[in-house]
DNA sequence: TTTTATTATGTTATAGTATAACATTACTTT
DNA sequence: AAAGTAATGTTATACTATAACATAATAAAA
């Protein structure tokens, strides 16, 4: 597979990934300057270093890029990785998924927006949801119990299209507990 | 308050919490038995000791909770309650909140389900929805995109009826990253 | 432009969460 | 009673994240 390109998410072809990179670091670049925020050198390649694919990534494999990059004298320290990913997910740039303790580039930085994720169990891919009628039908639900929902977090664990086919089990990147049932 | 009394979750009134209690224990007897499992003096011990509120709580601090009880010669190392904690998952007697690291007591455990949370950032306490649209919107909106889903994970972050009405902010307890806009 | 304030990053240490690996004990089955 | 299986004990360590304080870089005020 060339440079460049990986699988597109759940459409099993590829795609010019380094055209999402792009994408998304300018869109950074607009929604940091409009936010009066600084999206400092580090800050920026941290991002970067995020959307270096459709899988979400740890913080301490962050570190452990910015080391083998070995530009930096020291090995930088989990506060520098951490501070980043701080910010970037202040201003929408990244989510968190909270299911993996990992990080992902999020796809429509520039709306505010409660986002759904669908995770293949199989090759760790995530999919970004911005499915509307499933944040509202939440909403509703809970507003009825009478709470008043100020951030949704939704999760799904599956099998991408393209891992369905192949799949005879055990190349499991993500495990879960399963009912007995 | 009295003992065995506490807020029942986003209902603002008390509730005989040992009958929560009672009825968990005895659900799970039935369960494991059921099953063929054996719910064994610690696991049931465990369970007991998540339901002692509706509340989420960590692995350490069970583990905290079983020293305090002292009757142990030596400290219980983390793996006895892990254990114990994934045995309670696999049977679907607790749940796992990803975003708390911390589990919390199933309300359902008879039926195979996904269900949704609701966790008050302000008192902690989880809400558990069992919301069969929510979860069939989800399984629809992925299933267009291809998906096969597996398991849901649905945490939503906000402020239960009691402490909407008391809410000043500043007591949180549950600290979320939030976009600027 | 120098000073001052603010923000970002570096650095060290430590807290919090979870599991691997192997030993021992208890239970089940034969 | 013996053998096999399942559960728990035990030690060590991996992984994830933050506190606290020092330094450097940028922005704002004088």
């Amino acid at each position: 597979m060339a440079k460049n390109e990986v699988l597109e998410p759940f459409h099993g072809h590829k795609h010019d990934h380094g055209h999402c990179i792009d994408e998304a670091l300018q869109a950074a670049d607009a929604i940091c300057s409009a936010a009066g925020a600084r999206l400092t050198p580090l800050r920026k390649h941290v991002l970067e270093m995020v959307w270096q694919s459709h899988e979400p990534v740890g913080a301490y494999d962050l570190l452990d890029t910015l080391h083998d990059e070995g530009t930096e004298k020291r090995r930088a320290a989990p506060p520098t990785v951490y501070r980043a990913l701080e910010f970037l997910l202040k201003h929408g740039l990244i989510h968190r998924i909270e299911s993996l303790n990992a990080y992902v580039g999020c796809g429509e930085p520039h709306n505010f927006h409660g986002a759904q994720f669908l995770i293949c169990q199989d090759c760790g891919s995530v999919a970004e949801l911005d499915d509307h009628d499933i944040a509202k039908t939440i909403s509703q639900k809970a507003k009825r119990q009478g709470f008043q929902v100020e951030q949704q977090m939704i999760e799904i664990l599956g099998l991408c299209p393209s891992c369905q086919i192949v799949d005879t089990s055990s190349n499991r990147k993500v495990e879960t507990v399963r009912h007995a049932s």
